[in-house]
DNA sequence: CATGAATGAGTATTCATTCAT
DNA sequence: CATGAATGAATACTCATTCAT
């Protein structure tokens, strides 16, 4: 059972900053290379420390993944909650085309970075906190559902982030960088899953 | 560099027993393993064969892997050739759902090996007949739109794909059966996303 | 936890013999150089087969290791049996002098690989098998005691063996060799423990 | 070439403490988890000190472990010593006795600790100091006995302090407590050992 | 002096691939 | 053709030791 938690918390700033660029070190890798690449000694090296500094910091190289998908998905719940925050008051199909382009935000930042961690996820043996992270996601858009009346709001969040993540990776891997064009393309799936449902 | 194509035709029936069982025990070590349980030992036993008969057939793990990927595409492409055949002559809406329906046939014989397959193809370097077999499923798909009057067909092919292929990954994840469900709320999407880009 | 039984039956003579290197170059490393000395690549390179051939047989170092210490075992029982034969029909006296002389019998063969070797186990997890051995010798012992109204056989079998353990122990390690006088000096100690007791 | 006298004497009494702490630290950890435990970042966490103060007192890992030694060899001579005091004007029976006894102060004291620190002591390379120390040990028993008329007292104490050692190492093992009992029947052995061969 | 961050050689183990039988 | 023994480069991780702060 390889241990998923960080080892231990960093007080001096030196090692705060060994610990971003072991995770910078390993995103980058991640996107480069793919998971296959990714492994201890690249990370060090890449990160210009030494293998034992890595391990001073993170118990194992799933950790170091883990944590790095657990950043992504705050980041994540984040954007999505600004993106409630912006969609208070307006229509259902404005709403969903904030929110939509909220779920974008880190493909905005970071298109490759944001395909590559959510593939990364996938190959995850599941930690209890970015559990709960997708679970707060998926909860925050179906509140928001339920607010206009739509019929079991839970399955319809978790249908339309799959939409949209489908969607986006498929965007990303044809090389496309008009996210407002993807936003709206979208946008129009997913108003036509909640307005159909409605008939 | 990993040799993809397959290293010998086999002429005897036999041979092609001892591929077929080759093939099988990699997609069911990737089912119930994923990825990293995948090598080349563990797939020989499992096939009821010695690696160097494995070695026989296929010159590398990445060629079987390949060919797995290759099959799968085959399948789907026939799927979506009958789907199409079916859909011909009824108008857009129901178009649609015939045509998703026939893009999760393989998820109804095995919801799982059709996820794992379609991840371990992300993990591939890009086989150029399984490319085209892609490129003509989308090719397929845009040919039947675009006969519904749809605008930019190839980009609503690869859209209506990476949309179906979210909603079923994250259904499937999810535990759900109910294909006929599923189907239906894709087809919404799928609809709503024709139908609101004529507005 | 690691895996202490040994992983497949060897086929061919060449695969015994491999396996049979393996422990050979175990144990020498155990003697000139302790513990701490042996590593696989060590044991691989003086058995000389690679690293990845001794995996095919031992799961892991301590696999060879309590191999190494069974064998020790299982021959050191066979001696005690041989023993216990020759002694039958003889009076206390004479019966222990020929106990103790075949409990050191693999001293004879070979002193420091003996020595080695009990050291080793005391630094091993207990396996079942060599438990079971190290139960049977300590109970013929006990066997041939009752045989003779010493009270409370088990606990003198007990106290007998860890007396000619610790002698030879410090022998071996003082560069004795007249096993014979070292067996005379045992014995008297163990006649001495046992008649001592019937005062 | 691991340096293994202490780097320092501490002379102020903050720094006897340090020292202190590590030791016993370390006699916990080799206790509780055996040689592979024992590891000098364990060590200085379990002592509540940092590795660079360990370092401060201690050149090296085996520095510590053989100062341990050290010190329970030492300890050791003065029960001996204490023994010999009180074994005085005896006959050699109860001298024996008393002896046998006083070798087992320290098992009496903390039977783990004694039977870990003996087993390290093996894997440990030879120390001066503690190996005059162990010749000290076995001059006095030597002198006592002869004082006695015992032929060959060198040897006789050697083999009566490897019976000893053997005899409480198996007992420990087998989780006996009751040091009165055991003391008596090492005597007995030991007396056995020492009539015998008057006759 | 004390700290703890950093180092990197060393270790056990795996697995794709080859080749003698 | 089939077998499975052998190979060895690669990988994750540890731990004694050093040194800047």
């Amino acid at each position: 059972m390889a241990e998923i938690s960080p080892r231990k918390q960093p007080r001096q700033a030196r090692a705060r900053a060994t610990c971003e660029a072991v995770k910078q070190a390993a995103a980058r890798i991640l996107v480069t290379g793919g998971p296959p690449a990714l492994n201890t000694n690249a990370i060090a090296e890449t990160a210009g420390v030494s293998v034992g500094t890595l391990y001073q910091y993170y118990p194992s190289k799933q950790a170091i993944l883990a944590e790095l998908v657990r950043d992504m998905r705050a980041g994540m719940l984040a954007d999505i909650e600004r993106g409630r925050a912006q969609a208070k008051g307006h229509d259902l199909r404005t709403a969903v085309r904030l929110m939509v382009g909220a779920s974008l935000h880190h493909h905005r930042r970071d298109a490759l970075g944001a395909e590559a961690m959510e593939r990364a996820e996938a190959e995850l043996p599941m930690d209890a906190e970015t559990d709960a992270l997708k679970r707060r996601i998926i909860a925050l858009v179906a509140e928001l559902l339920a607010g206009y009346g739509i019929a079991d709001p839970e399955l319809a969040a978790r249908d339309l982030s799959a939409m949209t993540r489908g969607m986006a990776q498929a965007a990303v891997a044809a090389g496309e960088t008009d996210f407002d064009a993807l936003t709206e393309r979208i946008a129009r799936g997913a108003i036509g899953y909640l307005e159909t449902g409605c008939n």
